[in-house]
DNA sequence: CTGAAAGCGCTTACAG
DNA sequence: CTGAAAGCGCTTACAG
């Protein structure tokens, strides 16, 4: 068995209540600094920790965050992970990570986190019914989208300006000379590809361009196989424009493969940029997500909301910015 | 305030004691059917969920899995954790996620697991000093170091069959021919380089081959500097073992960068099999390691030793086997 | 500022 | 099999 060593053990070393050692240790409980230096020195020599559990037990909140993923394939959310995990731990929250394989959360996901009584959660690349949304509002335990919202929500999000961006990205197609455009759309029932689809066509629309639409997934297969379609009806477009960077990789490596030469045959842009988009081997054209922004948006409300629970909504977009590479 | 539903509330409405509820959530206690079957009724009206802090508090055992990991950016890593998450779950375990900036776990990245008293630990891509090590041994909590391994270790690992599979790795480029070959390394305190390289130099020794030596640190900029550099050199092997594939990649893009023909001019294999390696842009032959085997080795000692604390410590090492593709 | 005591929501001997 | 009661390691009014 394992000797916990406890409070009281600090306690009785140190000449002191049991109460006075918690207060050395509970942030805004008042203590003499005799009697903290006392409880310092019999702890150190004790190598003593306070329980997180019965501290939680008696507060009713955790210092805990859970981080539900589903897409970890896509070299995007690795850096949100890492970026999340120190952003917490820099105010003392730790991650409790969650994988999802389902777009939608199911009860057993957050299970979990009901379980552990988490303090608040964040949701990538996912969503979740209005039942299992309910029951966080009931817990009140605040709750963000991360790169993506619901419908009618009345939950926080947090994204990159999708919309706006598009369109900016049609203008910068039209102006590299583009004049047959094309969307390879991400999962269909996700708000990034539903939003960079309409800011996109809202451009295409009022400079009266032709467009075409594909669907794919967001992986690299998935683009992968819609290029190899795409060329096989022989009418390929002058630019794509990519719902996502790993996507775009797998279009430019099919096009590739058929022998045309990018950006000369086919330009192409992507969304994201994660890391590989700065490869030699693609130097892809991005729209680069400011992760870190993002990250410190959501960080910001979920404290602010665990501090204090209002369970109040917004959709956050932060302005991301254009790279210009070499597939344009 | 939220209003918690405790055992109390539910054994009031299903007219048990508190200790009946409490047994029907406890798996090994024993209750008659009968009672079982109020108290699933009461709680679920009640959408009763047991608090598991309380019940940690008491059991002084935990379902938390501490998962440490350090070189996310791999994308090795997020394969790791998924499969990690994924098996933890299907036994009840849920995962703490600790991201390291260190190569060695730092006393303040231990901190949190100590804090929330974790069932176990996964250490991935990174080690620890002896006396960090002392303290999980004094916890008596088991550790498992994943894909690495601790000089003079009295810790559990499990990697893939570093040694014998650089091995192979070198006969294999023997065979097609290579009569200069080169290894480059991954960062030089890794096990996992250190590993692969004496392996890779023994066959060569054997066959009295020339070898050469380039260090590098298993990022993909890392591979492509050092690529530069060689070529620089003007003194080019015929092969090239890279101790990790992202390096490889930047290995490939490199000389390419110089008019390098791969496998023509130049044979490079990697170490991992990442999903880019399969790439139609690399088609990279490389060693492929079972994560999955690695993860199921690793999460059936840690329950194992969760169960019944013995602290035995061995190396487990999984066969990988070499995947053949274009750049050989 | 400090200590004694109650209590957070559970598990677990102990009787019955 | 079941209930009453003690206790896990803390926080937090309540006196002093």
């Amino acid at each position: 068995m394992k000797q916990t060593i406890t409070a009281k053990d600090v306690a009785k070393l140190a000449g002191v209540s049991q109460s006075s050692v918690s207060r050395v240790y509970f942030e805004g409980a008042r203590v003499s600094a005799k009697t903290r230096e006392k409880v310092l020195a019999a702890a150190k020599e004790l190598d003593y920790r306070p329980n997180e559990f019965a501290r939680s037990l008696i507060t009713n909140r955790t210092k805990i965050i859970g981080l539900v993923m589903k897409g970890i394939q896509n070299p995007f959310y690795p850096q949100v992970l890492k970026q999340f995990t120190m952003a917490f731990k820099q105010h003392g929250f730790s991650v409790l990570f969650v994988h999802t394989n389902n777009d939608e959360l199911q009860s057993d996901d957050i299970e979990t986190l009901l379980n552990y009584n988490v303090a608040g959660v964040v949701i990538t690349d996912a969503t979740m019914s209005l039942k299992v949304a309910e029951t966080f509002k009931q817990n009140k335990i605040p709750l963000v989208f991360f790169n993506r919202k619901l419908e009618n929500s009345d939950f926080y999000s947090v994204c990159c300006n999708n919309r706006t961006a598009s369109q900016q990205i049609a203008k910068y197609l039209l102006s590299k000379g583009a004049t047959e455009l094309a969307y390879i759309a991400g999962n269909s029932n996700t708000s990034t590809s539903l939003e960079r689809e309409k800011g996109f066509y809202e451009i295409l629309e009022q400079n009266q361009v032709t467009f075409s639409k594909y669907s794919s997934d967001y992986t690299y297969e998935g683009g992968y196989q819609i290029a190899n379609e795409m060329v096989d009806e022989k009418q390929l477009p002058s630019a794509i424009f990519v719902a996502n960077d790993i996507m775009a990789l797998g279009v430019i490596d099919a096009m590739r493969e058929h022998a045309l030469k990018i950006p000369e045959d086919l330009k192409i842009i992507g969304f994201d940029n994660i890391e590989m988009a700065s490869w030699p081997a693609y130097q892809l054209t991005t729209w680069e997500q400011p992760i870190e922004k993002m990250v410190e948006a959501t960080v910001e409300y979920l404290l602010n909301e665990i501090n204090d629970y209002t369970g109040f909504a917004k959709t956050i977009e932060i302005e991301g910015v254009l790279i210009e590479r070499k597939t344009t």
